[in-house]
DNA sequence: ATATAGTTTAACCATATGGTTAACAAAGGT
DNA sequence: ACCTTTGTTAACCATATGGTTAAACTATAT
């Protein structure tokens, strides 16, 4: 065998991709300056990962791996739709604290290169509408929802509460907050948006 | 004079870079493509725009000149808070059938380069949201809504009408559906979306 | 017709960039 | 001690890329 089996380098490398990639997104990002950021040779990235291509998919990876089990949060969860709704939104900008770059990486990324997401759903664990839909459904069934289908709530679950940070300079400029401010609107919006939702389709 | 003062020259530059750059952002653009895709020859562009961060700027302002009056509608219309809500859902969707790209690349670009919204908020038409505000706070005060800040208010307003096309693949694949459902689902928004924040914000 | 000035092109340039190679270092097995 | 395997580096390579240059072209004014 060699040295001692460096499993260090391979996470150092990760750690700096993650870090470039994130910030610059597959076509912005340098080899070189992952290299620096990991204090190592730029040969080492392609004896680990093979090509940039192949660092990338593995920070994608493992950043979609971050972001499926809060949408299964949503999706999968055995709690009520009040609850789901209730836990996500105070849930996710914690989230966003430990991953700020998370959900606008993934989206941008499948932007830019739609056929991507054909590998995720081959997972059998990339998440899925289903379980959530049969549920909205009960609920309107028996009367504590009001009618709304479940793919357009569940689309204003996540817009409104990914949406403030993937456009976060946008909504800054435009509401004219700085920083500071903009952390106080979304600190708020774990409790406004909840009953924002509710408000809308709880019956009375 | 030259041969007759090719203007024509000029615009086809710029919708091919607009093509490219909205399609790959700044960094994945290439200059090459763009000047296959308007027919003309690589030196061109740098004589009609110097760099291509020039050309970048000038494609990202007329963007930015699209958008911004998609913007105003909800921000400096004389209309109610109601109307607005129910005109801006309904028109965001037209913007988007002529306009795709366009959102995303604003958000995709501000993100990448935060210096950049200083330029545009020196613009004087830059929209604001001080006109929507004191109209939000009027509407509390006589009874015709129920408490809400007004930032709290747009926010919600651009997350549920932007954010389907922002992340389009990803809610996609999330939610199951082909290109043909997807439309239908936001077709279906145009009603669904305006009902859905007047019934969580208006008094009874 | 000729000069003039804006327009267009082919060829070129310097550098950046992803990737490769060959040599070397370290550690374990024999 | 020596071989083998793995990890690491410096130097190198081919190509892509943004940008420049000098010459050619074209319409118009004189």
């Amino acid at each position: 065998m060699a040295k001692k089996k460096d499993e260090n380098t391979e996470a150092k490398i990760l750690e700096a991709a993650k870090q470039v990639f994130q910030a610059k997104g597959m076509a912005g990002a340098r080899m070189q300056e992952i290299a620096d950021k990991a204090g190592i040779n730029k040969a080492m990235l392609h004896y680990y990962f093979r090509s940039k291509q192949l660092l990338f998919e593995a920070v994608f990876s493992n950043a979609f791996s971050l972001l499926a089990p809060q949408l299964n949060a949503v999706l999968n969860d055995d709690s009520t739709i009040e609850e789901k709704i209730k836990n996500f939104t105070a849930n996710y900008i914690s989230f966003i604290v430990d991953h700020p770059y998370i959900p606008n990486f993934i989206i941008q990324e499948l932007n830019r290169n739609p056929d991507f997401i054909l590998k995720l759903k081959d997972n059998p664990s990339f998440p899925n509408i289903e379980k959530f839909k049969k549920q909205v459904d009960e609920e309107i069934e028996n009367g504590s929802l009001k009618p709304i289908s479940a793919e357009q709530l569940f689309i204003n679950i996540m817009a409104l509460n990914v949406f403030p940070f993937v456009a976060k300079p946008l909504i800054m400029a435009l509401t004219n907050t700085d920083d500071e401010d903009y952390k106080q609107l979304m600190e708020d919006r774990k409790s406004e948006v909840a009953n924002f939702i509710i408000n809308s389709i709880k019956t009375t």
